[in-house]
DNA sequence: GCGGCCGGTGACCCGCCGGTAACATCCTCC
DNA sequence: GGAGGATGTTACCGGCGGGTCACCGGCCGC
């Protein structure tokens, strides 16, 4: 009954410029995250997006290009949630748990994008490098800021102790990843965040704030 | 007055066979640490090792056996660094000071090799993964040992516990080698090795055992 | 209904780099 | 003092993959 026009469904139907951006950063992310930088192929990436290498390139100057914007996005991502965390909130405690479970949920987000930001091989491009040192240094900072105003640390000080615990929650998230299933994603969260409540609060002198189980 | 012999001296005489190898394994440990494996030229490594690619072929079956061979070595290290640093002692508070200065050390080490570990960038390759994996488990399970044993903890959580000591040390350690200069090695271990102690003694509930400033 | 243009394609180019073949040199040992 | 086997060298190959060129086709406005 319908007319029988021949249209033979095209694989991809024609897109506009702006969803197709949209749909290539998406197959170029789950590239990337699959098979990293290196071992991606642009021929991947249009293969994946049901298209062919020049359209890539009507969008993207070039591979790193592409992968950078993928990258901050994910920076961006994770730097928003640890500073939301730290912001949500006056007590300490909370920031702590808040902090914990930001590296969890970023870590546990569908697609593994996280792995863009823990585990890219193109650390030795500058741009790249720049990028996630800068990330990580606002997570760093984010942190470091109550611990200085909250202890008698020097910034120094402060900071290093707030690496230790971004470093505690990042790579106790990843763990907790690879073994999905063994522990909840609560009861893993409240766990680490217990483990760094208890080491940070109190340090040196603290301005009078109660103790925790 | 010397002899005019024209021996114009060879940039580097013959060497044999177990002392070129191990030339040719520092030239391309320095390289890989400096510009990682896949920016590394098999040319670039001959070249800093004063000799023609062919031999590197003579001495390694390829590239990536060649960093792997490092990669191992430098697994090594670190795991024994640790294992040593939980085995030397009764006290957990110096097993954790140990192992804390153990993870500094390690990073701290002349030529920077500690990159071929928490850096490399060729993770992708399943037999890159599985070693780093393998470490990193190694020090994992050595610190999950004692708190399994010490504290009320199931596997699991001692593990994840585990994993969060070890991320806060490694992360702490490389924090500090790049701020290198605004704090001595002996208080940064200090520091983070309280953090880490505040945090894990007297754990869900420990066999008596004092705490500590 | 047709010209232009936007979105898309197949085929190609070429530089880099891992890996090798063929040849040279020197040292040893008899 | 010369055969033989290490040790090294020069020059080359081949393919992988990023990036581009010339071309196609259908839809839109006149």
């Amino acid at each position: 009954m319908q007319s029988s026009r021949p249209v033979p469904v095209r694989r991809t139907s024609r897109l506009p410029r702006g969803a197709r951006r949209l749909q290539l950063l998406q197959a170029a992310q789950e590239v990337f995250v699959a098979h990293g930088f290196h071992a991606a192929a642009m021929d991947d990436i249009a293969d994946r997006a049901g298209v062919s290498k020049p359209v890539l390139y009507q969008h993207f100057p070039g591979k790193r290009e592409l992968y950078l914007a993928l990258l901050e996005q994910q920076v961006t991502e994770l730097t928003d949630r640890v500073r939301e965390a730290m912001a949500g909130t006056q007590d300490n405690r909370d920031r702590v748990h808040g902090a914990v479970g930001a590296y969890f949920d970023f870590v546990d987000a569908e697609g593994g994008a996280y792995r863009l930001v823990f585990e890219s091989d193109l650390r030795n491009d500058d741009e790249v490098r720049a990028l996630v040192d800068r990330g990580n240094r606002a997570c760093v900072e984010a942190v470091a800021e109550v611990i200085a105003g909250d202890t008698g640390s020097s910034p120094e000080q402060a900071h290093l102790l707030a690496s230790g615990l971004t470093g505690l929650a990042e790579t106790s998230a990843r763990w907790w990843l690879a073994q999905k299933g063994t522990l909840p994603r609560e009861e893993a969260v409240s766990l680490m965040s217990s483990l760094a409540w208890r080491g940070i609060s109190r340090f040196p002198r603290v301005e009078g704030e109660p103790a925790t189980g």
